[in-house]
DNA sequence: TTAGAATCGGAGAGCTCTCTCCGCTTGGCC
DNA sequence: GGCCAAGCGGAGAGAGCTCTCCGATTCTAA
């Protein structure tokens, strides 16, 4: 992810030291300063130059995937081990829920769903893809259920599930959040009556 | 707005037909680009040399501020001339609605309401406060009139308004905000079941 | 027509950001 | 302890942005 892996030696001791307090740093930095922050920013919080840090991630986008890209597979399979779960409108409604409230802590997390400049990953990987699948599947066995409005397109839940996330990016607190996903679910909801 | 007004002698004859000229090509601009779009590239369009634009406003906020005061204040008129109507529900969610779809023409109308770095005017603008107390006094008569959910405060619907024009800055197809407004519409709507 | 004020154009100062380069330092094996 | 490859640091290149400055140009009143 970062740069070699397999078939280079090991780094030594302490590179792999300081690679690791960089990934530490870059966290908490991406968590509370989203995907805008700079390269040189992440290299002073971590007290390194910034041609260290360099060396150990060639791009500003390799480290930040190094970061994330973790916290969105997880989403991904969150949504999958759900696909077969017996209540499909609980299932899609927790999913939506439970995405919207942990990327709210991360604002880079945010930034990343809401399709700034990073949403794409190296080229040639298929997580905005597969996010995008698991989240189809889950959507159509909710309205097979009944439980979803029919005209509703998975790319209509993804707006509505970035919509929920602008909040964050405003720092509001995190009950708003909450508040955002429960109303934007409600307006999901097949009409029963 | 721009510089000098009332006080000072008129602008010589090409001097107002450039500002004019500038003005138009900046609307544009914003409309397409949004508020990130650099003062050089406006100048670039509108076919003169930076200065000449700088001339005519002092900073780009200025300049912006000339394009956009107006369209914001648009909306503040439009939520005061419905306050005192007889529905209150319909009122709301009218105006609610009618937001979403002009701002979603307009890439920086979507940009300032999303709060970006512009949602201040010039120091000592009301219209923020304006914006959101035109806001807060038809949510509050819907809420009254038992058309819209108790638990949601002004800056809850502020949110929900700005999640409704992330769809539009990826470019959407235009349906796809109408339908997101009517989703959040029905998820602030009061459950009567 | 012409003087002189008003206006224009765009080079460039000064800032920030990403990323490179290379002399200096340090870990780890003998 | 000593060697030297691995690793570090940060100056600086190059690009982009906002905004300034002033010589060149154009309008307009007399």
């Amino acid at each position: 992810m970062g740069d070699d892996h397999s078939s280079a030696r090991p780094l030594r001791a302490d590179a792999r030291r300081n690679r690791e307090r960089v990934l530490q740093i870059a966290q908490e930095a991406l968590a509370s300063d989203g995907l805008t922050i700079s390269f040189d920013e992440i290299a002073r919080r971590a007290g390194f130059g910034v041609g260290t840090v360099y060396r150990h991630f060639p791009t500003k986008e390799a480290l930040f995937e190094a970061v994330l890209l973790g916290r969105m597979e997880r989403f991904v399979a969150d949504g999958r081990a759900l696909a077969t779960a017996e209540d499909a409108g609980k299932a899609f409604f927790g999913w939506f829920s439970q995405v919207v409230e942990q990327a709210s802590a991360n604002q880079a997390l945010c930034d990343m769903l809401e399709g700034g400049p990073m949403m794409t990953f190296r080229p040639g990987s298929t997580l905005a893809a597969d996010f995008a699948g698991a989240l189809a599947r889950l959507l159509d066995r909710a309205q097979r259920a009944g439980a979803v409005r029919r005209d509703l397109v998975a790319e209509d839940v993804l707006d509505l599930l970035r919509g929920c996330l602008v909040a964050e990016r405003r720092a509001r607190a995190r009950g708003a959040v909450v508040k955002m996903a429960d109303v934007v679910c409600d307006g999901m909801r097949a009409k029963t009556r």
